[in-house]
DNA sequence: AGCAATAATGAATTATGGTTCATTATTCAT
DNA sequence: ATGAATAATGAACCATAATTCATTATTGCT
């Protein structure tokens, strides 16, 4: 009987990571990641069914990550809605401060149709976490009830995803402690100062329109 | 002498966008394009240099658009920036609201690395007018002086493209109208309401470090 | 009508790269 | 040490689809 040597399982996934954020999945070649991984092409068959299960195991390792972290943060009953918004804030950017490559891909291959629907399971995961941040918020009368907060969330992971790959794209331009404060303060008090807040705020601008 | 008939380059067009946006491009054939245009496959060559000088096209076609509706509505000195604002959100979704499948091609396609450079061009025009904006309203004193308003743009931006790509996706789910006015109503306000932007705004929260 | 001149065609060519599989290498139990 | 069992290989296979180009069709001109 033979045992399988070393771990090539994550060693292709680790340089199948490095060649997907370089040229984009389909500009990729299995011969790619598997020479830079060590291992023949063929060997990449072994442990993965296809080029797409590559993919859809990178996504599920950042996804599970990052629900598993924030799922810890909502249920935690001593911070507040409001701490919690900049907590996962943090938490993405964390993720992906750490590790540029994962974050290239999250951006240019998050809406790769050959694995769409499997995707959505584990980010759903997460957004649905988030909303639930934000609804908790919304009951503690701590978030304006004028917003509808299943459209704010897209908002804010569009926005992030977006700002994520600008930054790892080049990382020197932009300091992502930079991006983070900006983005909290954004989703907080919005770009309006506060001699305008109270100028326009309270017009009839809010009105059932809103979707509440 | 023989002069083309119809508008072939057009049709072209219009069969590449309703494709593209079905199958995303790299699953889109050429062959499709042709066969729903009404021509052979090998006349798409007679009008387009090839696959990536179609989609090229395409997104110059949106961003030329844009950026032209835009630069007026930035140079009206009549309206202030925070209506500017609105008025421009209002541009993104009006020119996607009618034209579902520009909206799911920009969303997919945007961050294609066979187009980036040429792309880039185009953006950043419509995104340095967006700035503009920005900019004006921060100097008038109607935005707060404390956010960096090139990360501002970029996530505003990245949040919008989320949205429209939801949309376009499942159209009926989410009213464009109330993606709308809750993204205006973010961008301006932020999700505290005004009790909690009374206990928060004020605390030392705004350094140097948000990057102004 | 006949003839340039250009448009249009689509089958053949070509390039690419994912996947397979016959072959070889390695490991471990006896 | 031997051989059964599994790991690993990588050249060959195959499918796909972009692009080319020899051929045919159409148009306007004289």
């Amino acid at each position: 009987m033979r045992i399988k040597a070393g771990n090539k399982e994550q060693d292709i996934l680790n340089s199948a990571i490095k060649v997907f954020a370089e040229y984009g999945y389909n500009n990729s070649k299995i011969s790619k990641i598997a020479e830079l991984a060590g291992v023949a092409s063929g060997s990449v068959y072994l442990y993965y069914k296809n080029k797409d299960d590559i993919l859809l195991c990178i996504f599920k390792n950042i996804w599970d990550g990052l629900s598993s972290k924030l799922e810890q943060l909502v249920k935690n009953d001593l911070i507040s809605p409001i701490d919690k918004i900049d907590g996962m804030i943090d938490l993405v950017f964390d993720m992906f401060a750490n590790n540029m490559d994962m974050g290239k891909i999250f951006v240019t291959e998050h809406n790769n149709p050959r694995i769409k629907n499997e995707l959505n399971t584990y980010i759903n995961r997460f957004l649905n976490l988030g909303q639930e941040v934000l609804k908790e918020g919304e009951q503690q009368g701590l978030f304006t009830p004028h917003l509808n907060y299943k459209i704010i969330r897209s908002f804010i992971f569009g926005g992030l995803r977006h700002l994520i790959h600008l930054w790892a794209d080049d990382q020197a331009n932009i300091p992502l402690d930079q991006i983070r404060l900006n983005v909290k303060s954004l989703i907080k008090y919005g770009i309006l100062n506060k001699n305008s807040y109270e100028t326009f705020s309270t017009k009839n601008e809010y009105t059932k329109i809103y979707g509440k």
